[in-house]
Formats: C-alpha cells, sequence, structure tokens
DNA sequence: GTGAAAGCGCTAACAG
DNA sequence: CTGTTAGCGCTTTCAC
C-alpha cells in the first residue's frame, strides 16, 4: 500500500506515519515501559504498513554493542566445526545475538587478522582450536572484549575456554586395546601443530605406564591421508591402528581392504570423533564419540555468560608479554572440558 | 605502553594522540586522498600506540552500508551447506565483506522470519534452498535489499539464484544405467518439498522416454534413512538403486552388505553429491559430482555483483504482492546454473 | 592539504 | 505517559 519512499524506512518515517515520536516508537519497539495501549497500537500499526524494521547497525551504535558474535574456525568444512558452529550459532541465536563466522583455512597466520577484524564487529569471538602462537592469543585477550577459546588450553595464560576431553578419549582407546591383549600399536598422527594431537599423544604416552607402546606416524586427518599412510602403518608392526579421526581411519580401512588386510582379524583399527558414517562402514568403527554440538552450546553459553558479567573491569587486565606462572586457574578464567565416551565396535579385537 | 582508557579507544582517541584532526585519522584510515605524509605516519602511529580499530557498527552507519553479507541454509551439519558457506565467505571476504551465517534447521517456517532479522544486519542475502513460499521469497525480494537464492528457481518470480544442474545430474545416472541395460530403477526419494528432489523427479520422468522406469520410495538424507529403506527398496524389485544422495546410498549399501546383497553384482547402486568419502566405500560409489564450493563462489561472486549494481534503482521495485505472470526472465534477474559431472566407480554395473 | 561541522538511525537520559 | 535533546563513532561535504 504505502509507496515506499527511497532508501530504507527510518523510526522517523513510523513516527510520523503513527504521529508519535521516534522516542515512543523505540519504546514500542523495545516494548518498554508503559505506553498508551492506543498509541502503541497506532505504532505497530505503522510499522506493519511501513514494513519497518529497525537498522541493526544504528541500534548497535546506540546501545555500545552489536549484538553479534564472532567465531572462527580452522576449516568450516570440517564435520567437527561445522557441527559446533551450527549448534553455536543456533545457542547464541536463542539469547538474542547472531553470529559472524570466519574460516582461516587451516592457516596459522591468519588467524589473527581475521579474529581481529572480527572483533570490530561482535562484541565476543569465540576461537575454535586455534593454532596461533600464545602471544596473539594474549594480546587478543586483552583487546577487552569478551574472548574463549574452543579446544586448546594454553598454559600460563588467563584465558577461558572449553573443550572436549581428548586426553581422556584417547586413554579410553588405549586402555581398551590394552584390555584387549594389544602391546604394540601405531598412532596415525594429525595435525603437527594443533593441541588435539598434542593431547592425544600425551595419552599415548600415559599409556606406556600401562604397557602398551605406540609407534607414532606423520599422517593428517583426512581420509585421503587414512588411505595414503596405510602401507606404512602396515610396516611399522603394530597390531592396531590408532587413527587421528574417523575420516583417517575410513581411509586406512579402505586402502587396508583393497591390500586384502582383513579388520579386525588381521588388525584391529580405532578412529576419533564418531562421525555419522562411523557406524556404517564394514566393520563398524571403534571410536570415541565427542560432544561436538555440545561443545557449540557450551561455548555460546560460556561466551553469553561473559558478556553479562565485567566486559572491561580492573582487575583482570591480563598482559600480553608478562604472562606468569600463576596458572591458568586464577578463578579468573574459567575452564571447562566435555567428557567423551569409547565406542566398541566391530573394527577391534583381540590381536591374532 | 599507552594505558588502555575505559571502552573502547575511539577515532577522537587517534586524533589527540597525533594532534590530527578526526577527519584526518579518518583519511588515512581509509587511505584517501594526498595526506602530507609526515602527517599520515603521525596517525599511523597513534593507531598502532593505541591499539586503535575503527568500530565496523560506527562505520556502517556512517557508510550506510555494514559490509556484511547475510547467508541462510537449512542445514549447517550437511556438507553440502557447509562447503558451500565456506567458499561464500572466502570469496565474500576477498572482496572485503564478512558473512552472517544462519541455519533454519530444515524448519521452513522459521526461514522468513530468520532472513528479515538478517536483512536488519546484512547488506544483502543468500538463501539456500529454501523452502518458503513464494510469497515469503517475494517479500523479501521485496525488501529492497539484494538478494540471491541458491537451488531453488521459482517459476514467474523475478528472483537471481544460481543452482546446480541437478536434472542434468540425474539424467547422466539413469543414461548411465539405461546403457548399461537396466530398465527398472528405484529412486529413494529425498526431502519432500525440496527444489533439489523436484528436480531429480523431473530428470526421472524425463529418463522414462529411454525406457527407463523408476519406482519412487520415500526416504530422506541422511544414511540412516538410507540403511532404513533397505529393505523395501531391494522389494520395490529394480535393478539399480538411485539414491537422493551419498548418505542414503551408504546406509543403503551399509545394510545391504549385512543383508548379503552385493553390489553391483546382485543389484546397482547410485549416489548424488560426491561427499569425499564416496570414494573410499566398498565398492566405491557411482555418484554425481556437484561443485559444492563452486557454488559458494558463484553466489559470492552474484552478490557482490549485485550489490555494486542499484540497490534501490527506480525499475525493479519487484512488489511482493502482484507477482504478474511476467515470467522470470524479465532482464532483470540472473540465473546461473552451475555444470555437474558423474562419476562412474564400482557400485554399478550391467544387470545380472 | 587540513579541519569544522553536519549527519547516518537509533537509544537514553531528562524534562514535561 | 510522552516528547526533546544529546550523543554512539565514523564519514563526508564544505570551507579554509
Amino acid at each position: 500500500m504505502a509507496g515506499r519512499r527511497r532508501g530504507r524506512v527510518t523510526i522517523g518515517d513510523v513516527a510520523r506515519e503513527a504521529d508519535a515520536s521516534v522516542t515512543t516508537v523505540s519504546r514500542v519497539l523495545n516494548d518498554v515501559t508503559t505506553v498508551d495501549p492506543a498509541l502503541a497500537h497506532r505504532v505497530r500499526r505503522a510499522i506493519a504498513d511501513l514494513g519497518y524494521r529497525p537498522s541493526a547497525t544504528a541500534q548497535g551504535l546506540a546501545r555500545g554493542h552489536s549484538g553479534t558474535l564472532g567465531v572462527l574456525v580452522p576449516d568450516l568444512a570440517n564435520p567437527h566445526f561445522s557441527d559446533l558452529v551450527k549448534a553455536f550459532t543456533a545457542t547464541v541465536r536463542a539469547s538474542g545475538a547472531r553470529v559472524l563466522v570466519m574460516d582461516s583455512d587451516e592457516a596459522p597466520a591468519v588467524e589473527r587478522d581475521l579474529a581481529e577484524d572480527l572483533l570490530r564487529y561482535a562484541d565476543g569471538l569465540l576461537l575454535c582450536a586455534p593454532r596461533m602462537p600464545r602471544t596473539d592469543l594474549a594480546a587478543l585477550a586483552g583487546r577487552g572484549a569478551p574472548l574463549l577459546v574452543a579446544n586448546r588450553r594454553v598454559p600460563g595464560l588467563a584465558l577461558h575456554t572449553v573443550g572436549v576431553d581428548f586426553h581422556q578419549g584417547v586413554l579410553a582407546v588405549c586402555g581398551h586395546l590394552a584390555q584387549l591383549g594389544h602391546r604394540r600399536v601405531v598412532y596415525l598422527a594429525g595435525p603437527e601443530g594443533s593441541w588435539a594431537n598434542r593431547e592425544r599423544l600425551r595419552a599415548l604416552a600415559g599409556a606406556e605406564a600401562f604397557g602398551l607402546r605406540a609407534t607414532v606416524l606423520a599422517c593428517g586427518s583426512t581420509t585421503d591421508d587414512g588411505y595414503a599412510v596405510a602401507e606404512r602403518a602396515l610396516a611399522a608392526e603394530g597390531t592396531a591402528l590408532v587413527a587421528y579421526n574417523d575420516f583417517v581411519a575410513l581411509g586406512l580401512l579402505s586402502r587396508l581392504a583393497e591390500l586384502g588386510v582383513r579388520v579386525p582379524d588381521d588388525i584391529s583399527l580405532t578412529g576419533f570423533d564418531e562421525i555419522d558414517l562411523a557406524r556404517f562402514s564394514s566393520p563398524p568403527l571403534t571410536t570415541v564419540a565427542v560432544p561436538r554440538s555440545g561443545l557449540g552450546r557450551a561455548a555460546a553459553l560460556a561466551l553469553v555468560r561473559l558478556m553479562s558479567g565485567d566486559t572491561d573491569g580492573d582487575d583482570g587486565d591480563v598482559d600480553g608479554e608478562a604472562g606468569g606462572g600463576t596458572g591458568c586457574d586464577q578463578g579468573e578464567a574459567a575452564s571447562e572440558a566435555l567428557p567423551v565416551e569409547l565406542h566398541v565396535r566391530g573394527s577391534t579385537s583381540a590381536p591374532s
């Protein structure tokens, strides 16, 4: 009906149309205080007639915060992160905010810049499995905006973190294998610098105390990587193959089938992450289910909580350089580790 | 060094520190005109010293656009969309913008609201495989902001679209099967209302002219759906199973293996979408590779181009209600269909 | 080459 | 209960 004027409809247009002040319009928009029902109705009508939508930008400027959270992931094509982001956006939205997404494409060198850029838009930031140096992390934390790090703990830095208990997961895998009678396994390692990989290595080391020795082979995180490493893995002479994740495991499985190596009769195989397809392979994969969505949800909740709290309090001014040995639990920074669950299926059995 | 004042550092702080005007600071920020080198240097120094970052919100308000694009997907956990979004964000970023992501969680009813909300923040919007009614689509288009629809063509609506040529893909699958000697296939259908599914059905219908008849079975789009439908699919008595996508195909494959049905000896099987794992199954899957990243890139490019063009020109004021039968090619709206590619692998052979 | 001043669209004191 | 008036932080004429 109402001929659209050029450009966007503003709160002023609505005020005029409803014969009210912009303040009043703003009030009904934010359903504040008691506005006279009749007036409110006129305003609402004008809003509908004009098809008015408040500009998030203008609201942001006036309110002092954008209502936007940023999230930086290494690779959105990886289900680990897409699931996380999905849950994150859903949870964040439930508390009224929106999510800006960036993908560093596994390039640690650009993480800092992307994060810095995100902070120009967002009120808070979630860094997923960041690979950037700790000084950069510290600098970002020092910028004042709420910062949350997922799946990376930085010793000696008071960062808020949430993460999956990879250590426990790999320990469970090792325990399972050890109890089956395995003594020598081959670990197909993931991305070099990643915390996720370091945690797995740490668990592997811990398992030695129980008589399980692991040979570590550089591999990667994709199905192709797993496929490609198969022959070397076999040559390493273990009775079980512990893959960095399910993709690698599935790649291995595929190549082993081609080579006529039977799983688990000739060799056992374990994955990690429990992707949907893990239980549909032949044999179905023994793997560790990690709460991907749970992590996204936890991150959202934690970040939202951070934002309600002090944004630029007087104490926690984390200095980028100092990083004293105060430990990471100075009460300021909360850390949450989500539990994982071993799922034993057909790809593991006692060694032959 | 410079003690951080409370709240954020503003352009004014920089101006003061550099003993220049905010105008000048703004100029060096946007590397405009020739600012005196010495002055510019002082400003840059102040910016660095203060760790100043311009507020994207304030810039947005002043400039009249936010530098943000929105994208709405039905399910970010689906590789089809996460790959698309990944490529979209990368390409969009290359042209200086950021991306706000929302996920409708396959609920057509919320799409409209999410899209409207995105438009409050963004300068343009990409709707991926929207399921919403066409009147809603028309209304969104009428809002004035650049709108691009991916993987859905709406007859009689002048919408800019990009999409994958599903029709051609399924035709290729059918042709391959027909040439192998198949005459009767079973199609495991995807989401009911989806354009992607409709296009497949349309191609199936077209294939009848070549003597290939298809029995349609409701199924879904997940591995579980495929697994669950296997027995009914077998009962439908075709010599080949045409799955809606690779997930369904892999689910089928898994169940068929359990049932002792050999692929492709007893029955042929095809997927669609070419997920990474498709070539690692046993047997590897005959499927159709669709340019997921290509679609994201094309969408980004198209949207960016749309934005450079007329945002609120004098002609193209698409009325939400009217929707006259002008057809969808009134010169205003461009449509792009990306080609697909059949990959023949081990899961198909001549019928026994 | 540089700066003063007027907004961008909205919210939030602060009066009436 | 309602309207007036300042800004939020930045860009951008428009003079100097």
